[in-house]
DNA sequence: GTTGAGCGTT
């Protein structure tokens, strides 16, 4: 009935321009490939790719809005996916919009959509997570109870401490008063001019 | 020289 005027959608599409969000891109892909690719499924209002301001490398992922989420839909499942600079485009519709230019934004909800149901499965990497020694809970005993103050580790500590430990050298006080005056002394002629190249 | 889950500026 009505087009446009008053409704509100879940949807992010404000002033019926819908944001996409384009991930999984390139830290070489620029906006303007995006636009490229996504003005062929339809009008597209802006693209922006978010970048560092000291670096000024891509984050990897842009913003696409469109003027009908018509567009928008069709570029997503079309765009979706797609091969560009040897990366597969990853597009979905923006979460939330333009945190400076938007009010009564709601925060929080959740993906919705998920074409990507890989699941945490096992990792072949650490697969291997087993570990040999797994004689933590003995017969009896807490956690708790299982302390054992044995005057006999505590010396072994402290032994093994002090052979672990290094000298302690107490000469340190001479040492640094001459450290200084070498420092000082040798400081002059070592670091000439050196020739320049 | 360069990583890779994610939500953003003129």
């Amino acid at each position: 009935m009505s087009r446009g005027g008053g409704d509100r959608r879940a949807a992010p599409d404000i002033n019926g321009l819908t944001s996409l969000k384009i991930d999984n891109l390139s830290y070489q892909t620029t906006p303007n490939d995006l636009r490229r690719v996504f003005e062929r499924y339809g009008d597209i209002g802006d693209v922006h790719i978010p970048r560092d301001k000291y670096s000024r490398q891509s984050k990897g992922f842009g913003f696409v809005r469109f003027y009908e989420r018509r567009d928008a839909e069709h570029a997503l499942d079309r765009t979706d996916g797609k091969l560009v600079d040897g990366r597969e485009l990853r597009v979905t519709l923006a979460k939330y919009d333009r945190p400076s230019d938007e009010r009564g934004g709601r925060g929080g909800g959740g993906r919705r959509r998920s074409r990507s149901p890989r699941r945490r499965s096992r990792s072949p990497r650490y697969s291997r997570s087993r570990s040999p020694r797994r004689s933590r809970s003995r017969t009896r005993s807490p956690p708790s109870r299982d302390r054992r103050d044995s005057p006999d580790r505590r010396d072994r500590s402290a032994s093994r401490s002090r052979s672990r430990s290094p000298p302690p050298r107490d000469d340190a006080s001479p040492a640094r008063d001459r450290r200084s005056r070498s420092r000082s002394a040798s400081r002059s002629p070592s670091r000439s001019r050196s020739h320049s190249r």
